[in-house]
Formats: C-alpha cells, structure tokens, sequence
DNA sequence: TTGACGCATTCCGATATAGGCATATGATGG
DNA sequence: CCATCATATGCCTATATCGGAATGCGTCAA
C-alpha cells in the first residue's frame, strides 16, 4: 500500500507547500489559474493539477467567468483540521517547552516533602 | 520528483490517520510501542514505524526506562499547524455557506450606492 | 549462557505523487 | 471556420510511502 491519496483529506490535501500556498493566495479574491500560476512562480500546469486536487477534497471551487475559470476558497473542510490540532492546544501551552526541567523539580520538591501524590 | 516525505513537516507527518491516532493517545501518557499497538489494533513494526516518523518530526519524544521505551507527546510542533489553518478561521465563520448570496448582496449594494472602494 | 521479552530495522511489492513537457479541450473574436 | 487565449490532461520518470513478514539487537532474569 502506498502513502493515503492526497484527495482523501484536507490533511493530505494541505500536506503539499505549493497548495498551501495557493489557498492563502485565495484567501484575497476569485483567481484565474494563470494568474495564481505567475504570482507563485510555477508553471500553469503544475497549478492547475493542485487546484485539482483542491477542488476534489473540497477546499476550492470553479465558477466560469466567460473564457476564464475562478477559483475560490471554500474554507469550511479546514475547520476539521483546525479543531483537530486544537485539540492539543493545552499540550503546548503550560511551558510545555521546558517539560524536563518541570520533571526535576516535582522530583525535588517530592523528596523535600515526602507528601502522597499520584500522577493521573 | 515524488510527494514531500512524511518526516519533513508536521503538515506531512499528521497526514497519516493512523499517527494521528498515535498522538491522540499519547495525550493521555507515554507508552511504550506494544500498549500503542495493542490500543490501535496495528502491529508493532507498524506502530514503531510511525513513531519513528514523528519522532523526526519532533511531535514525539522517547525515554528510556529499563527494558521499554516511553513514548511522550511533544506537541510543540502543531503549533505552526494550528496557527496556519486558523489563518482561515474567519472564512469558514461568517455564514460561509451562503457566500455566493453574500457577493450578490455586495454588487448590488455597490449599485445602489456607488461609493469609490479598492479592495486588496 | 540461554531464553524471553520489547522494540527497531530490513527487504519486498504495490501505489501514486509531483514535476516537466507536450498536447488536447474550450470558449471568444474576427 | 480559423486563430488565439485560458485551462485541463496525458505521458514519463524518480522517489518514497505503507503494509507485511522476518529478523536483528539489547536488556533482564534464571
């Protein structure tokens, strides 16, 4: 089996740098292809296959606009993934940084004062 | 030139369902490989695997503890994550959903009242 | 030492990605 | 109808993943 396909999830979906990249530049306005193409300095082809991929997980939609196609950012598939992550928000706040060192110290204090403490 | 590899983002690496799960647990506490195995319903090389990969990426540390190896949560690394995809957040709020109502609402509000906007 | 346990690593195969390049498709204007 | 601009797709290669199964290795106990 190989890795998850990149259509299978936002997480996928965002796991590549250059469709990143595209979303935040969508977040400004509706974008034709070419224009998204020029301002990342990627070629239109390699642009319209991300965009693909971003259409297929949901996160982009097309609206025709005489010869041209707009693309749009539809953020609502990002909310799972926010929410997820967010969800270990606590475990990096708390000078969660300097955990080894907060270690120590419980291990001092507890031999200093012999008090009875479980961990959960 | 093939996908990213997993070990060169957290984007990358929490792309994997199954070390999502991983980092879910190990919220709870460390383990070693075999409990996080067990719990997921993987095999162990397949466990160990995964934490290898996150380990690289840094979401996860290892202790040594006699015969096992302690498996701890370091989710300082999801930060990015979470500041990124948040940088979203104010467009899947916003009644998101009935956009397309809410640019026709826009053009003809400009109709009515031609004032003079740039938008960036 | 031998064995058992906990874990990491290696080899294998199937898959599909991302980029490069060429080309097909599609709508628009003469 | 033809040329042109805007975009999508197809083909190719190199690469790396994930899973499976087997095995390597280090530690601890007898």
């Amino acid at each position: 089996m190989a890795r998850a396909a990149t259509t299978s999830d936002a997480f996928n979906a965002i796991a590549e740098p250059r469709r990143r990249e595209i979303l935040v530049l969508l977040r400004g306005s509706e974008r034709p292809v070419t224009d998204l193409a020029r301002d990342l300095g990627m070629t239109q082809p390699q642009a319209s296959k991300h965009l693909r991929v971003l259409r297929e997980v949901g996160l982009v939609r097309v609206r025709e606009s005489g010869k041209q196609r707009l693309y749009g950012l539809d953020a609502r598939g990002l909310r799972p993934v926010h929410e997820w992550v967010g969800g270990f928000e606590r475990f990096w706040s708390e000078s969660f940084g300097r955990l080894d060192e907060y270690v120590q110290e419980l291990k001092q204090t507890r031999q200093e004062e012999p008090d009875d403490d479980d961990d959960q």
